[in-house]
This record gives C-alpha cells, structure tokens and sequence, in this order.
DNA sequence: TTTACTTCCTGTAGTCGCTACAGGAGCAAG
DNA sequence: CTTGCTCCTGTAGCGACTACAGGAAGTAAA
C-alpha cells in the first residue's frame, strides 16, 4: 500500500488533484492508516493513471467516469466507448478547424501592422469594421 | 442613450457580461438614468463590441486591457499591438498542433475498438500501457 | 388608475478542473 | 527531543462568464 505521495507520483496525478477526485467521487475512497492517511493499493494508483491518460486525451470527467463504470462491468461494451470516442474526435476536429479560421482571421488583422508609432490598422479596424466573419466558438481558445 | 438591453443587442454582449465587465473595471462605468438604469453612448457600445470582437480572437482579458489603455492614448502604439497579436499567434499554432497530435493519439487507440462486445482494446490500453507519448498540454483542451 | 408585462437593478452562487493556501497533526531520522 | 518532511481538513481562488432570487422601474392596454 502507497501514501498518496507515492500515488502520486506512481499515477502522474498530482496530490491536490487525487484529494480533489476523492471529495467529487470520481475515484473510490482509499483505505486509510492508524494515523488517518491514505493508503493507495496499486489497483487504486492505476484508476487514477487511467484518469490522467483519459484527461490527457482531453476527455471530460464525466465521460471518463462513464468509461470508469464500464472498466467496471464484465462486457466492456466496446460500441459505446467507440461511440464516445468519435464524438470526442469531432469536437477536436471543430476546435482544430474554429483555431485555423481563427488563425486567419489574426493574420490577416496583424499584416498591415507595422512597427510604425502611427495609429494601429488592427485596432482599428477591431473599433470600427471588425473582422469581416461573425463570431468564432469561444469554448475553443 | 441606450439601456443595457440595447447595448447588449448592438454590441453582441450578453447582458450579465456587460455588467461583469462593468464590475472588473474592464469598462467604464456608464452613466444612470433617474431611475438607476445604464445608459450607453454610443463610444461605450464601440468599446464592448470592441472587447467582444478581441474575446473572439481569443485575446484574454488582460490583454484587451492592454489594448483599450493604447487606444486611449493618442499614439497608439503599433508595435506593442503586433507584438501582443503574434504572441498570441504563436499560442493558436501551439494549440492547433497540441490537438492535432491528440487527434493522432485518439485515432490509433479506437483504431482497434470495433463494434463487437468484447474486452475494448482502448479502455485495456488506458489502464495498461496507456497511449505511448506521455503528456499533452491540457490547457488546449 | 389599475393592471399586466417587460426590462432592469443588486447581490450572490454556480460552472470546470483544478490549484493554493492556512493551520495543524503524524511520522522518521539523527 | 528536535528537526524536517509528509500528510490532514477546510476553504478560497483562478478565468470568464452564467444563472438565479427578490425586488424596483418603466410602458402599454383596459
């Protein structure tokens, strides 16, 4: 059994982190010591690393904690965590086409930006014309 | 003069925005009517729609602070402006790639997910190997 | 004038996924 | 026994909003 320094470490999740997923019940709550700590079995340590990855991938709490109670049953229903998967792609695919278009956008606003100390042509044009396109999808930047 | 709805509506600024802007003192407090409401001028709506269109652009808040200090100044000064808008490029093409290698991962793990209802393969990499490449930025996401 | 309706006001709390304390207790080494 | 590390709980903060509750002001019709 492991403190949750060593947990932490092992799983790559930081200790605040760990605490913090404990308080919401995204992962059981471990075992504790004479002295009231916690003690992580390595079971407990790789829910948290599958945590980590599942984040790393971008994957929001709750669908990982719907792959959490999938882990959980016997028949990993492979179909729905396709399903959530593909979805997930579709959303990094938009925010990879809304960051382009962005991209764009300030490029073109920044090229008539020279290092001259006149009035600037991108504020400019952000106080008066705008940009030409509506607005971008926000949740993206 | 306009009532906060109106400013809302001409701006693109949602109402509880506009207000939460007023209380940060991201802009100016405008004047009040007999009876305690809002008024907006015409320069005050310029300067929210302003505010939305560089939110739009994924400028945070600071550094549209930034930018309406340098408009208020006679000189706007260009080069600070282009400065603070290719930095910012720089952080969108960090963030296009960061996804772009999320895709890549998430792609090859629901490679192998196939509809059946077998053990899946991607929930087994997780909590095993994990998906090669350790950490992505998570600020991206 | 009364009534109904809409818009506005302030103040506070919630969102997401952490992160950073404060103030104290447990524990191991020297 | 003291030093120094790790751990504990509880609470507040981040960024940029968003969503109420509970009330006041304004407008238009009956």
């Amino acid at each position: 059994m492991f403190t949750i320094g060593k947990a932490s470490e092992q799983s790559g999740v930081n200790i605040e982190t760990i605490r913090y997923y404990e308080r919401e019940g995204i992962v059981p709550k471990p075992e504790r010591s004479a002295g009231g700590r916690r003690l992580y079995s390595t079971d407990g340590i790789a829910k948290l690393r599958f945590v980590r990855r599942c984040r790393d991938l971008g994957f929001p709490i709750s669908i990982i904690q719907t792959f959490l109670s999938l882990t959980e049953r016997d028949d990993r229903s492979c179909g729905e965590v396709k399903r959530l998967a593909e979805d997930h792609l579709d959303e990094i695919n938009a925010k990879i086409e809304n960051l382009s278009r962005l991209r764009e956008a300030l490029l073109n606003l920044s090229a008539n930006c020279d290092d001259g100390t006149a009035a600037c042509p991108m504020l400019d044009a952000l106080m008066n014309d705008g940009f030409g396109a509506g607005a971008f999808d926000r949740s993206n930047i």
